[in-house]
DNA sequence: CGTTCAACCTGGGCGC
DNA sequence: TGCGCCCAGGTTGAAC
């Protein structure tokens, strides 16, 4: 669910775990399965409980706790990645269920992480590690700051669709479904183009919708689609689904050109698109 | 190397 | 009411 802008809205809203010293952790399991957590759930509560939250930051769409007072080869960040439903809260969560950690400290209310599906992860990562899951052969450059010319000699060699180049993290780190397809609709470009025929102009074009979708979402607060669906920290819905211009619109008219917008699959995913004002390159 | 597909889960919505 | 099916914001690893 949660892509750069929910991630992003979501660990500002928790921002004020940093300096705070974690009291108490626990890892309910309400579920069939428990969440991947590693290491298991008793050492992992062994490294937090006592450790100070020196800040909280965003690796792609992932959440990153940095922990204060690691040795040089010890663990010292917690990795949150929410994948489909994941939320980091910091009121009571939409329900009691699937609440799969909870982060107790002196003076600040307990963070949350809330994940219906259980498809999300927590890792605790040593600076090795965290270098492996989360550096640049993982994340590529993240999308709030893309520029053109990387983009652009990041996919010209390949033959694959824009669309599934959009959503590969190593080529920019944080698009998703739901922005990949404002974003193509905002070049113009029919999401299955494929990439090495998108020129250096389009790529610019490309880098510069991105930054501005991504900056409007998170100032809007993220995409908030039905219910039990993402929230903000503080469990309110996002407002940029009300500035979704294709996303989940299959057989509404385009807002720029009235064409009927189509759902096509790609990857195993819908995409969603104006054949009428999205070029085919 | 690139692409395709199943798998990991829960739950809402729809047709019958 | 209930059942079966399809769908969902993501990622990974195996197979081709």
């Amino acid at each position: 669910m949660p892509e750069l802008p929910e991630v992003e809205t979501m660990c500002r809203g928790i921002g004020g775990v940093a300096g705070q010293i974690i009291t108490g952790v626990s890892f309910p399991r309400r579920t069939r399965r428990p969440i991947l957590i590693s290491p298991p759930a008793g050492r992992l509560a062994k490294r937090l409980i006592g450790s100070r939250i020196d800040a909280v930051e965003r690796a792609g769409k992932r959440g990153v706790l940095r922990l204060a007072g690691a040795a040089a080869d010890e663990p010292e960040r917690l990795v949150i990645e929410p994948r489909m439903t994941g939320l980091l809260l910091r009121v009571p969560p939409p329900s009691d269920a699937h609440v799969r950690m909870v982060l107790k400290f002196a003076e600040h209310p307990p963070l949350i992480f809330w994940d219906r599906r259980g498809l999300g992860t927590i890792r605790l990562l040593t600076n090795e590690e965290f270098y492996r899951r989360c550096g640049p052969s993982v994340l590529g450059p993240d999308a709030l700051t893309l520029a053109g010319a990387a983009f652009h000699s990041a996919i010209h060699h390949s033959r694959r669709p824009i669309k599934q180049a959009l959503l590969d993290q190593r080529v920019t780190a944080g698009i998703g479904n739901i922005y990949a397809a404002e974003i193509l609709f905002a070049a113009g470009l029919d999401p299955r183009s494929r990439c090495c025929r998108i020129s250096r102009a389009e790529c610019d074009t490309i880098a510069t919708v991105t930054r501005k979708i991504l900056r409007r979402a998170i100032r809007l607060e993220g995409s908030s689609i039905g219910d039990e669906t993402y929230r903000t920290a503080d469990s309110r819905p996002g407002r940029y689904q009300r500035c979704h211009q294709v996303y989940g619109r299959a057989g509404a008219a385009c807002p720029r050109c009235g064409a009927i917008i189509r759902r096509i699959v790609q990857a195993q995913r819908s995409t969603f698109f104006c054949p009428g004002c999205q070029r085919r390159k």
